[in-house]
DNA sequence: AATGAATGAGAGTTCATTCAT
DNA sequence: AATGAATGAACTCTCATTCAT
């Protein structure tokens, strides 16, 4: 029974990590308020982790885990890639819309340098970013997508508008619900911004979806 | 002419705080050897700027002055929104693709913190998203952009395009030209990655699929 | 018993402090030198305490506070006003005399600032004067001093005959004891400078004590 | 006409330095400050003073030379030593009470520290204690004062009541007239505090002089 | 004589990390 | 495993002084 207690002692370091990097940022926390908002000594994060900087990786590391895994999943439920597409904006905006502290480390901290998220690129916005592409590449093989299309610039503008939306959200601070974005995000890139030249007078019903909400 | 010598050494300093910040982030870098990059004594430093949060400040608000009026001016020449757009696409990749120092630090050392990306949102940030804004809004009373668009989700699905491309760049270190991602990333913005439904008879069935509904 | 190394470094810290304050000068007083001196890291003086000036504050209020107990009872112990006001010199003298260092930092360091001085008579000193100002008040009913004395002009020169023995002595470096000036100086605040007109050829007896040593 | 103007600069320096030395304290004083009140470059101070230090101690130096003219003018020119000493009390706490900021430069920041304090006691201090302690002498002799007096206990104790009035005119800052102290103290300091034993109904007069004001 | 931009040495303080208990 | 007192390296900024003009 002694890993049940350490496993919890773990997580709520991590925990409070992520509230005391979110409210002061990673250079202005302080590991000691770290451990204080955990409930334990200093110097027993050290048992947990190397440094603080670990702390940060660690973080990253496994909530990456584990929404990689969940959204794994997801796509491989959906055969379509548009559905595909929906479906991970919707995952992505949910899971840091759900927790903002979380998404402050994530879109904020993380990004601390070069050196972080070069790191971190290499390693899950790396699998996250091939992800991406292969339900990019799929849709092209069926012809739902544009085969002039170059997969590396549409899977990182769709990365980014996801990405936008979550920093936007973030700043705004107006606490509109993330994942609601998640259908016009996808549909503007799917279908673009244009009117269709050939397309009639536009679908009523589409807009009335589309339009809505969106705080910035 | 009176102080030829003073405007070159505030530049100077400006020029060897990028190239410092960019190598190592803005908390790591030490002002000491902003210093002597700039070859001034430490101290002469202060005499130009109030700190060395300063000095990443007015970096900054100089860099974006700069670009906005071009901006302005750039679009002020263009009739349409889609040129426009293009335009903007275009100068946004190539001010921050000409200089991968200062790239970087307008990627990643302004992110430091909520608080810092809260005030530049606020200032320069706030006018670049409502300049684009502005153009989208034109292109929909004029007919060429989806009038269903929400237009606010749309402008920082654009600038998270863009935004996107220059952090990979950085990141990728491949040295590609930047600039040339403007057209792919405004036609995919533009057109869309969806194959377009009606041009050419297509296939009805997958068309049905990618046209769905509006998303949750 | 719970902490008997810390207070004994808490110590430690003070005396090293007085050492130092008083052969450098406050501001001149490094504090690594302090550290050094104490046997103790930097970084451990500001467990103790919170700054500098804090160890030069909590100094003076500690030292204070425990002369002030002691007068006190010295005084209660006493019935008459002379003897009263011969203990308090005694005691006066004897406190700073018994240790140069301290004397210089109660003479010399404490008054560098007005704000300090200011601080320090509202606290403590305030107390010193006005025990003072009681023991002539008393004095004065009793009928031993003179009723038309001003208390507090006499309080004040009483004080500043002492203070100035301790400033002189410091100075002076001559090593002599300090507490011996008691007698004269009591002496020729109750009696005066002047030659009894009245009185015949002066007490041989007292005038032995008075004149002594006492240099400068 | 060089010279005045010169002199009329140096002269504003060291006004300026007063001021300056006396509400920010001789360390926290800036020079540049001193400067910019004196209306003349920084640099133009080290063209009058060698240094910061300097500064201070030509003020010392050239308000004491004045000083000790006059006093020894004044002293000369009465023959009695209660006079005498009346009269060095009256010079004393005018000269001081006649202008708050020389005087805090005068008890304050001229006690940074004990170098600076043997320095001018060596010089100045030195001359103005032999002074005091010549017309006690001279009293002595003439039998006016007591011979079983300590000179230089009493010398002290003169200087170090006056010395007290001016430090607790300042600190007290309520503005009353200090020189109209050197009545009460130089009654007090002849007289001493105690009933004169066999004076019985004492003497009305005098002690009509003593008491008066004499502010707080 | 006067200027004031430039210099650069210098120190208080913080805080991640360690380690004796 | 847990503690938290102790460590000490490290860094921004200030300001007396200089010197080219």
């Amino acid at each position: 029974m002694a890993r049940p207690k350490t496993e919890d002692k773990r997580k709520r370091i991590l925990q409070a990590a992520v509230k005391v990097f979110a409210r002061k940022g990673y250079f202005a926390a302080r590991v000691s308020e770290i451990a204080k908002k955990a409930g334990v000594a200093d110097g027993t994060i050290y048992l947990y982790f190397k440094s603080k900087e670990d702390i940060l990786v660690r973080l990253f590391d496994e909530v990456m885990a584990e929404q990689a895994e969940e959204m794994g999943k997801v796509v491989r439920n959906l055969p379509a890639a548009p559905e595909r597409l929906r479906a991970i904006a919707e995952r992505h905006l949910r899971a840091l819309g759900g927790n903002r502290d979380l998404a402050v480390v994530f879109q904020v901290e993380l990004r601390q340098s070069t050196q972080f998220m070069a790191r971190f690129t290499a390693s899950w916005l790396g699998d996250y970013f091939a992800l991406i592409t292969d339900v990019i590449e799929q849709g092209q093989r069926e012809g739902v997508l544009r085969a002039d299309l170059n997969k590396k610039v549409a899977t990182k503008a769709f990365f980014g508008a996801l990405d936008e939306m979550v920093t936007s959200w973030i700043i705004g601070g107006k606490g509109y619900d993330l994942a609601q974005l998640a259908a016009p995000v996808v549909d503007l890139f799917l279908r673009g911004a244009a009117v269709s030249k050939k397309s009639a007078p536009a679908r009523p019903a589409l807009a009335a979806v589309a339009t809505g909400r969106g705080g910035r």
